[in-house]
DNA sequence: ACAAATTGGACCGAATTGGTCCGCTATAGG
DNA sequence: CCTATAGCGGACCAATTCGGTCCAATTTGT
């Protein structure tokens, strides 16, 4: 299972090229030239973005977008919900009442939590760190430190 | 954006239901029944899992399902994964060779972390939590209330 | 032999997704 | 004032996936 549309996948790479530089202002097409991504789509992202509040962007010529936060104040999960919409994992995880089985759906109840921990690990990333491979690695593979891996590894799952 | 596909929430009710009484064999359609679900629908899910081995099947008259493990030792990890397959955020992350950009891809290293996360969120949750106690009273309606406990292990509810 | 039950896969309509395109608006510079 | 540039909003369509159903085959107790 895929839990990330593609549209999302991109919007992070999107984002994070325009946290690579955060005084810099680019173009849509600037940024599709530097992700090697179809130009549509990425304007389309960046207009997500910026309806979101993440990214803020200036018309006319001489426009274009740039992070409206610092990239260490912006996390993963904003940005795919800004995408893909608020996280959730059943249908009544983001609205009650599309599904007609919430009466008398006994596991409902429970997926509150999992919902939780599971927006909490997305949460935990921010847009920074994306953009920064080698900070806390050696040169190895190694991308997180040990202390970020079991930051990451060990989300709050308390009921 | 909702993570799990309708058939895998729905296969998480099903499994939850054999859960609740671990030692009675119910058929697919006292648990579609019980479930109030589509008796194809919930044939087709009780194979899917039959096939990833957390159920075991017994063919014939007289046959049907139950638990292969004990619940306290199935995780919803594995629930779902029998049904919409492996865990990933990404394209990447399930096969690499899905997404041509993988060699240019800035943003792919930083995925794998991300997804042993949300993985784990999912894993740390064992079947027989799903099964425990409401947190609200079922007004009148509870499914695995013990009289429908009944009804399930009955052999002969074919509605 | 018969009936009840699982198995595996085919099947189709519906819904979602990915991606593109258009007309509109705003801004800088001449 | 005029024009080129760049974002804005949404419509649009092809392609894919998903949800759900159905059938032929097989197994097994009576
Ligand atoms: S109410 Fe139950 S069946 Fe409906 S979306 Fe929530 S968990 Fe799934
Ligand atoms: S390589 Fe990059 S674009 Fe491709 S699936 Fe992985 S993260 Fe997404």
């Amino acid at each position: 299972m895929i839990i990330l549309s593609r549209l999302a996948d991109y919007g992070v790479i999107v984002a994070t090229c325009l946290a690579a530089d955060r005084e810099r202002q680019a173009t849509a097409s600037a940024v599709a030239a530097a992700t090697q991504l179809p130009r549509a789509t990425v304007a389309k992202l960046l207009k997500a973005l910026a309806r979101a509040g993440l990214v803020s962007s200036t018309r006319g010529v001489a426009g274009g977008y740039r992070l409206a936060r610092d990239p260490a104040a912006i996390s993963l999960s904003e940005v795919v919900a800004a995408i893909d919409g608020n996280i959730g994992l059943t249908q009544c995880s983001v609205h009650v009442e599309d599904c007609a089985r919430t009466n008398y759906c006994p596991t409902r109840p429970h997926w509150a939590a999992i919902n939780n921990a599971v927006a909490k690990a997305l949460a935990a990333i921010a847009l920074e760190e994306m953009v920064t491979p080698y900070t806390f690695a050696p040169p190895g593979k190694g991308r997180f430190t040990p202390a970020r891996r079991e930051k990451i590894a060990e989300p709050g799952v308390t009921p």
